[in-house]
DNA sequence: TGACACTATATGTCGCGACATCTAATGTCA
DNA sequence: TGACATTAGATGTCGCGACATATAGTGTCA
């Protein structure tokens, strides 16, 4: 098998690993990854727009994450509000039950980190993340995590 | 941003834009990612069980691919023999429009891993693929891929 | 002002992908 | 042989994730 074939099958893997690991954990919060990922988000920026949420999300890069807010509004914990500034705009704030449950999400996203720790063990990690850091910065779904940093 | 955290924000960045980048390479062929990951595997391996099948399957580890063969014999690429031996099982076998698809599967996957080479540039891959590997052979979906070289 | 381009969001459609459940065929063992 | 577990596969459900299209509000410029 091609070198490039292994590490795009290998990078398919583990992503579907840990979006298996991470439903699994975020089931009894009733929350799926996509869902986790945008409370975070907007606990950490609040509030967005629709477009500005889209931007930073990795899971949903590209489309507006219309529908993901849909079911986080009907589960009480976002609120969409008009922009009155702007009539096109919706303005995306967390609920006090939205705020909490981000704050359990980061503990479950811990716990998962923790074990990705443990299954890394004692061997570099320095060089993989260069490269993939490197390789993402050219691509779309890269940059919404430099937006996030930035 | 956790190191940890940034390792799976950016395998899941780079998943998404190599599913994105090939099920747009894929589209003229009227197949989806999975359905050529599929095809490429019973290219190799036919006749393969729904279960055989699918423990070699990155894309659907765990469960059994029946749907995704399910469209596969719709567009009359595979055939569902019952394995007269044991009639639970299903063998599945490539008709020669199967054939010939998955033949041209293989130039596309092709194209996208020189743009995948390209985007690596002259950057060291194996601390990179080595890290990966050892990870994703802790895990099961990582093991389709264990199975596959074995 | 009025035509028209542009932007923000919403929505329809399709194929996963994970889980749970169902059915039929086979194996096991008293 | 007959009760019961096991196995292979099919199927129902839900929430994405990518794409295309629709709609309403805003900006631009003759």
């Amino acid at each position: 098998m091609r070198e490039v074939t292994e590490l795009r099958y290998l990078i398919l893997a583990l992503q579907r690993e840990g979006n298996r690991q991470l439903a699994t954990d975020l089931r009894p919060l009733g929350l799926t990854p996509s869902q986790a990922e945008t409370l975070g988000l907007l606990a950490e920026r609040e509030p967005l727009t629709l477009n500005g949420l889209g931007e930073m999300l990795v899971c949903e890069s590209g489309t507006n994450p219309s529908r993901i807010v849909d079911r986080l509004v009907s589960a009480g914990l976002v609120r969409r509000v008009p922009n009155p500034e702007d009539r096109r705009q919706v303005l995306l704030t967390l609920t006090d039950h939205g705020r909490e449950l981000a704050r359990q999400v980061v503990e479950v996203e811990q716990r998962l980190e923790d074990r990705l720790v443990a299954l890394i063990g004692d061997r570099p990690v320095a060089p993989a993340l260069t490269l993939l850091r490197d390789m993402a910065a050219q691509v779309p779904a890269g940059r919404a995590l430099d937006r996030r940093r930035g």
